[in-house]
RNA sequence: GCCCUCGUAGCUCAGGGGAUAGAGCACCCGCCUCCUAAGCGGGGGGUCGUUGGUUCGAAUCCAACCGGGGGCACCA
């Protein structure tokens, strides 16, 4: 696998530093950095200088001379210098200011880098962790409820991850933690067995009709057990036979899962996200195991009980009126909420799933929770040391009044008009641009278009932040939204169909580059680092704003640099190969962000 | 009250020790006989919430304060 030419620099830098300071320098880190005064800076020099009371400006003068043959350095000629075996792709090297080392890479260097990366299916970006299994919990919708936005992010952001993990070399168990348990589901059992002509009358009917029913089964259950005490009292009772295993009770219940899940795999579907009904690991799955649970904690006193509750406690974790806030195990009443099922479900993750590493792609509310919880499973071992458990939390979806995400009328948005909304507005601009489409490939290309925005502009700003949901500003299609790397893409595949029969993207690494060659071939070499930043940190903001930078930079090259008429055969070679992997590039990381880029648009 | 989180251009946001703080939107001015103008170039616009501290160097790290949002016992 290519190694980036920062890496190679950083080895570079050190050597020299290495070979000026001897071992002072052997595990500093040379600082090299993306520059606006050369191709790179290494700012290692300072710190350095500092630790051993040297000048520095000296001393970066002398680790120049040490890095480039005194030949290359007219200025600072110094017979003394140690010579550094290095790799060579240093051209040039500066001292600036007050030490920094300005260094200019040689235009082979460059060449070289696009070519090995140019024939590689993963563009020379290694995996770093192969053979460890990550589970992660996303998405998370409850039965018989439409999904909103709240839901949007925690899909998204999950499927993105889902995606740069395993390109990662990561084995990926993805679980929808569906919210499939609880007291309302009495309610709407009885409803539904009390009148069954509330269900649909065709059998076989859409996700949308499905969620349709289900809305409205609990609107009137709801408005029911408000209305009518024997419903209520009836519903309650309901409950209790569920959980006791009742058969009516049961099919009621899984009747409602599966309408549901029919729904989900309609959303799902529409946002191309990767999550099927094999990932599905409902809340209720985890009831043979509280029991259990309990009684675990209670014996070994991690728990204890206070006020009938079965509670873990926590220093420092205290409510308004100073007392301490529990974690609840078991409720007064003997029966489990969610905590409990949250520590099943970290047993069962360790245990069978045998995850390395936990991830909760939810909202940042529960902040609190899952430290309480995280802590608990740690004391109780279920979370051993060599397992990390970690709380991906982001922001609240606000609307444009800077207020929770909400209709005029103060409903929450159902999350499939607001998808149609996104692509609707695509359709407009779809049809403006591309008059001669057919309405059915207009509508295609502008689901491409209309997700894709829906998904960058949630990808594309930091994720613990609270995100203000613009549609108009999201699907208006200029500026930083996918379509930008969209079209950059489809620009890249024009101008490949309309290469002279013949001509194939080949490096000629002979060739000088121009400023805008060289910028590009400079931020292609950084894919594999900004891939690792974003696996470490769970961050897919920052691959967006590689792509976008990338495809800045692309944009500047194709204005300044044609490729179809270059001056010469070996020039339009050597561009195609910088369009080809520019597009590979883009297309790679749109691909793990779960956006599509059409050859065409 | 305690804890978490966020304050960067008119708006939405990047940047999380390194040189003159960036982008998009909006506004103004230019660019299609030329590989897709969903694009490109130029312009105006900032006490990086405040005050201290650490450092050769702070938007970035630390502390305090101010302001917004969130959370804090049997709902998930």
């Amino acid at each position: 696998m290519a190694k980036a030419l920062s890496e190679i620099l950083a080895e570079d830098v050190r050597a020299a530093l290495t070979a000026v300071l001897g071992d002072a320098a052997r595990d500093a880190d040379p600082l090299i950095r993306p520059s606006d005064h050369a191709d790179f800076q290494a700012n290692g020099v300072l710190p350095l200088a500092k630790a051993v009371k040297g000048n520095p400006r000296e001393l970066a003068i002398r680790v120049a001379a040490a890095l480039v043959p005194a030949a290359a350095q007219p200025g600072s000629a110094d017979a003394g210098s140690p010579a550094v075996s290095t790799s060579g792709v240093i051209a040039a090297v500066e001292v600036a200011g007050p030490g920094f080392l300005n260094l200019t890479l040689a235009d082979a260097a460059l060449a070289g880098q696009v070519a090995e990366r140019l024939g590689d299916a993963r563009l020379g970006v290694s995996p770093s962790t192969i053979g460890q299994t990550t589970v992660i919990d996303y998405s998370q919708p409850n039965i018989a409820k439409e999904m909103h936005v709240g839901h949007l992010r925690s899909t998204v952001i999950g499927d993105a991850l889902v995606r740069l993990l395993e390109f990662d070399g990561r084995t990926v168990v993805r679980q929808n933690h569906l919210g499939d348990w609880g007291t309302q589901f009495g309610m709407l059992i009885q409803y539904l067995v009390e009148h069954p002509e509330a269900r649909p009358a065709q059998a076989e009917h859409s996700g949308e009709v499905a969620i349709s029913w289900l809305t409205a089964l609990y609107r009137d259950a709801r408005a029911e057990f408000e209305a009518d005490g024997g419903f209520a009292d009836r519903a309650r009772k309901r409950v209790v036979t569920l959980q006791g295993g009742d058969e009516e009770s049961l099919a009621a219940w899984e009747e409602m899962v599966a309408e549901s899940k029919r729904y989900f795999e309609d959303v799902y579907g529409r946002l191309d996200v990767r999550l099927v009904d094999a990932d599905a690991v409902g809340e209720s799955f985890y009831n043979p195991y509280l029991a259990d649970i309990a009684a675990d904690l209670e014996q070994r006193g991690i728990a204890v009980r206070s006020d009938g509750a079965l509670c873990v406690f926590f220093d420092g974790v205290k409510g308004p009126d100073g007392e301490p806030v529990p974690l609840i195990v078991q409720k007064s009443d003997g029966g489990f909420g969610y905590a409990a099922t949250d520590l099943a479900a970290i047993r069962h993750r360790v245990g069978t799933l045998k995850a390395d590493q936990i991830l909760y792609v939810v909202d940042s509310r529960q902040a609190l929770h899952f430290r309480m919880v995280f802590e608990t499973a740690r004391r109780a071992g279920y979370l051993p040391d060599g397992v990390e458990a970690v709380h991906v939390q982001f922001g609240s979806v606000l609307g444009t009044d800077g207020k929770p995400f909400k209709t005029r009328a103060g409903q929450t948005v159902r999350l499939i008009e607001l998808l149609d909304g996104a692509v609707d507005h695509a359709v407009a601009t779809v049809a403006e641009k591309n008059p001669d489409l057919d309405a059915e490939q207009a509508r295609a290309e502008a689901r491409v278009v209309g997700i894709g925005a829906v998904k960058y502009a949630d990808l594309s700003t930091s994720r613990t932040k609270d995100y203000i949901f613009d549609l108009d500003r999201m699907v208006s299609l200029t500026g930083n939204t996918s379509v930008y790397l969209q079209y950059a893409h489809a620009r890249i595949h024009s101008i490949l169909r309309k290469l002279p029969v013949g001509t194939e993207p080949r490096v000629h690494a002979d060739l000088a580059l121009e400023p805008a060659e060289r910028r590009l071939a400079l931020q292609l070499d950084e894919l594999g680092a900004t891939l690792a930043t974003v696996v470490a940190e769970f961050e897919p903001h920052r691959l967006t704003t590689y792509l976008y930078s990338l495809a800045q930079t692309f944009s500047d090259f194709y204005e300044n640099c044609p490729v179809v008429k270059a001056p010469s055969a070996e020039v339009r070679e050597n561009r195609a190969a910088l369009v080809r992997l520019t597009g590979d590039t883009l297309k790679l990381g749109l691909e793990l962000l779960g956006i599509s880029a059409p050859d065409q648009l």
